[in-house]
RNA sequence: GCGCCUGUAGCUCAGCGGAUAGAGCAUCUGCCUUCUAAGCAGAGGGCCGCAGGUUCGAUCCCUGCCAGGCGCGCCA
């Protein structure tokens, strides 16, 4: 039974209000029948009500009237009394600005208020398997900062997807097979050999990373060099198996440190020892899509609208990166999710078309299958961009960054943007412990409500049961605004899980904590009549719920004190 | 050449069909005997890249152009 927070109730009831006022006009031949729906929005500007309808300039063309006409006739129609609605006013084109009575903002503070750290989550997804996989970077060396990046989006979208009832999973897909493992392979060995004195280059198309110098060093440590009487052939795939093992751990630690833990890893070495590369191409020629062409086994894509076909099996026999990657994809899906969206780098955007168009010849739907672009990041200090080389061996790295601006503050400015525009990260700001830094703003917020409890203890001030406060003291323009504010966040929630824009929430708690301050400067809690004091706390617990559920959502911690 | 992302305040970016285009930083002016001044109030600052089109209405949608970034393999 989904429960409707509480501005889909009133929402719902002023629309049937004004579907009722549509509807006695109606009969009273004063307006043709209503065709469109009724919609409703929240203006930018308070003047213009809590809530405004463009029904009537929607409905303008259907009716053949002027939308002022029909606003003001469908107004004059309007029973408000006993409603949450005080008025409404026409206004504009033909806006129908409708304005509340306070009393509906109470029964905000009362919702976050019992639902507690609960406050936010609904049951919009129904529950709806998810899959979102992100990072994935490759087990070839540590972490770099655009993975900070998807790793801050991906996790917050997950959380986000799981507080609007979507059953969301986080999936680390560990590409452990193939070429670059073998390249990988190839580069410790020269760099093991060149540990034990030997005069070996980096292969050409190696990893060049210091960070292999010194897993070279350990491995001598442990293994002497005995190894180099293994044949070059096993050496070289212990070689490559060892450094996978060791980079992954390194890369689960900096995430770990990060905040970011996966529900699954997931192994493309497993998955293709399955058998599931066979199956998948087995069933991909068995339904059509496939044809052999200069020796090479090609996918028809262009079936699905991408650009041109795809090649699955080389004519040398070797399997494209492209084909076991439809079998794990097409391994999703049987695991039961019925939802996938991959968070992918701005170098992968090609890609898009091909993984549809094969999710599309597997026989899934093309709405369940989505890739978000991560795009890139420039670091930015002292107004000039940090340069970052991986080829040059030198990069900045997800800890690097980590080191130097902590967790809380990496994870909210990725947030801040939407993931598909590049953006700068301007480390210098991270750092700062001060009003500029919009992290440090949304924390104190938190911080600052949770000292007025402290001294509200202090002073014996206990909040009774909920239904015994009374609410309806509050009447200062920034109480009422922060009772509104905290009333669109599970609103906001949805709204950022649907569209996958996690940095809707960072917006929404900069203006939160931005309304919080202006209240803390113009109203006392502590020390007014003991009524006032009593609604005030109530409303103040309210938007320390709403923080700290937001900052959980991201991935930042709410202090208590700073 | 083709594809994707981006051109909005001095800087970094929100907004993406509605009524006077917003925030943070930076600049300037005020505000601490009172729950943390890591705060608040206010001011200045904009041909929303350019040109057409669709619409009652366009920063938002469509087309073309200009500029910046990133891709375009039987690499992964």
């Amino acid at each position: 039974m989904p429960m409707p927070t509480v501005l889909e109730e009133i929402q719902t009831e002023i629309k049937s209000m004004l579907a009722a006022g549509f509807a006695k006009a109606h009969e009273a031949g004063l307006l043709p029948a209503l065709e469109n729906d009724i919609q409703l929005e929240v203006p930018r500007e308070k003047e213009h009500g809590d809530f405004a309808s463009n029904v009537a300039m929607a409905s303008a063309k259907q009716m053949k009237m002027p939308p002022r006409r029909i606003a003001e006739i469908v107004v004059s129609n309007v029973d408000t009394a006993g409603s949450v609605v005080n008025r409404l006013e026409v206004a504009g084109p033909g806006f129908i600005n409708v304005f509340l009575d306070q009393k509906w903002l109470y029964r905000a503070i009362r919702r976050a208020l019992e639902e507690g750290e609960r406050y936010g989550c609904t049951d919009t997804g129904r529950g709806k398997k998810v899959l979102v996989e992100f990072v994935s970077a490759n087990p070839t060396g540590p972490m770099v900062v655009v993975q900070a990046r998807a790793g801050a989006i991906g996790d917050t979208l997950v959380n986000l997807l799981n507080m609007a009832g979507y059953c969301a999973k986080r999936e680390f897909y560990i590409n452990d097979s193939g070429n670059q493992v073998r390249n990988l392979g190839r580069s410790l060995d020269a760099r093991y050999k060149q540990a034990l004195g030997m005069d070996v280059p980096v292969p050409e198309d190696g990893y060049p990373g210091e960070y292999l110098i010194s897993m070279a060093q350990e491995l001598v440590k442990e293994e002497g060099d005995r190894l180099l009487s293994m044949d070059d052939e096993a050496r070289i795939e212990f070689m490559a198996s060892y450094a996978v093992r060791k980079n992954l751990e390194a890369q689960r630690r900096s995430l770990e440190r990060y905040g970011v833990r996966f529900d699954i890893w997931s192994s493309q070495k497993a998955l293709e020892e399955s058998g599931a590369l066979e199956h998948t191409l087995a069933l991909l020629k068995q339904r059509g899509y496939t044809y052999e062409k200069d020796g090479a086994l090609w996918f028809r894509s262009t079936a699905f609208g991408d650009d041109k076909d795809r090649v699955l099996v080389k004519n040398n026999g070797d399997v494209t990166y492209f084909a076991p990657d439809i079998a794990y994809h097409l391994n999703k899906y049987q695991r039961g999710f019925e939802e996938l969206i991959d968070l992918l780098g701005p170098d992968h955007h090609g890609y898009i078309g091909r993984m549809s168009a094969a999710v599309q010849a597997l026989g899934y739907p093309a709405s369940s299958f989505e890739i978000l672009i991560v795009q890139l990041v420039r670091l930015v200090s002292r107004g000039e961009s940090v340069r970052m080389s991986k080829r040059g061996g030198t990069f900045i790295t997800m800890d690097d960054l980590l080191d130097e601006v902590g967790r809380d503050a990496a994870r909210f400015f990725f947030l801040m943007r939407a993931p598909d525009s590049p953006m700068d990260f301007d480390t210098d700001l991270a750092k700062v412990q001060g009003n500029e830094n919009p992290v440090f703003y949304v924390q104190y917020a938190h911080a600052r409500i949770c000292s007025i409890f402290r001294q509200a203890e202090e002073v014996g001030l206990k909040m009774p049961p909920l239904e015994s406060v009374d609410l309806s003291v509050l009447g200062d323009a920034s109480e009422l605004d922060l009772a509104r504010e905290v009333a669109y966040w599970p609103h906001e929630v949805i709204d950022a899980a649907r569209n996958r824009e996690p940095h809707r929430i960072t917006k929404y708690l900069m203006d939160l904590a931005q309304l919080f301050h202006t209240f803390y400067t113009r109203c006392r809690v502590i020390g007014e009549r003991e009524d006032v004091s009593l609604a005030r706390l109530a409303l103040i617990k309210a938007v320390q719920i709403t923080i700290a559920s937001g900052l959980r959502a991201l991935g930042v911690s709410a202090p208590d004190r700073m």
